[in-house]
DNA sequence: ATAAAGATGAAAACTATTTACAAAAGTATT
DNA sequence: AATACTTTTGTAAATAGTTTTCATCTTTAT
């Protein structure tokens, strides 16, 4: 399906980023650039982490792992995580529940805000607003100019009542 | 019955806010509509939080206490600060060092961002940056509306590095 | 002053995550 | 393909922050 049409234009830098990842290529020159390996079990977990738009806790990953190579230990899940989220492709999140998630971002420089329902504990994701035009674009360039600060990365969360647990008038 | 005594200078509502709650006062009347107690531990620790503008740990909060009072247990710290995290006097942050850290909010409605350095770890508060104005707001908006999120606390976290990071050279 | 409800401290329990270590698997070199 | 070398793994044990349990002590309303 894609074949036809990306004859005539050229895949940006953009794209071929987005596809290496997809086939875990990328991941696997990086990794092997740091003198570490390609093994089963990260191709596994790169594949459960990448392939949801979730944020995951380490027991989902191992759970959903667990069903097709029962032979993968937890450590190996948080181990790995560890390293993804050193290549910068995982991050790590903590909403507050006492274990941490991972966000798959893959190429995606986009930053987006979550919301946290107080009342029922949901994480939203806003991917659909862009957050940078709305302003953030504005107040990093002031916060890094006045505190010398390099950002590497922002991160914007709104805790509050989410739509259902207002009208269900579930506090 | 205020509005006679306070003739030349009548105290706005902000200040009768932080005032009471630098007194404890705020919270002691908070704890017993809640029918709850105040109580020796309880005043110290919320003398400690209140007091400091520091991002404190309950580890924290328990040296210092344990100072003048030996007696009082981690546990009870522990307790006391979800009764004020309840209560909306303090913020609970998790900046992923494996514990988590108080902030103080009496009465301040005013949020503001916070810089974590990447490097050394650090932690530092944008008190000075007025990110509502310059930009969260609309930010805010949107998404409330967009999402039918009724927000009831925003928070911006930049991790990046800092000056002296950046200058030292480290990582 | 007293009774009832709530709060406390010490120890034990819990939970998510990390570490130790011997065995197994990936990689580069023959 | 067999080798030798290194990294990774799985299991079990260790850690660390936080919460729970429970008997005792405080606070508060009466």
């Amino acid at each position: 399906m894609f074949s036809k049409l990306n004859r005539s234009h050229r895949a940006s830098s953009v794209e071929r980023h987005m596809n290496d990842f997809r086939r875990g290529k990328g991941w696997g020159a990086q990794i092997k650039r740091m003198g570490r390996r390609m093994t089963v079990p990260r191709r596994a977990i790169f594949k459960v982490v990448s392939n949801s738009s979730k944020h995951l806790s380490a027991e989902d990953i191992y759970m959903e792992i667990h069903k097709k190579y029962p032979g993968i230990g937890l450590t190996t899940i948080y181990r790995t995580l560890k390293l993804l989220v050193k290549t910068g492709l995982l991050i790590k999140h903590e909403f507050g529940e006492g274990c941490a998630r991972y966000e798959y971002t893959a190429g995606k420089i986009k930053e987006h805000a979550h919301l946290i329902c107080m009342s029922c504990g949901k994480v939203q994701d806003c991917s659909d607003i862009d957050i940078e035009k709305f302003g953030l674009d504005k107040i990093s360039k002031e916060v890094s100019s006045r505190y010398s600060f390099n950002i590497k990365r922002k991160r914007l969360v709104f805790h509050g009542l989410c739509e259902e647990c207002v009208k269900g008038g579930k506090k």
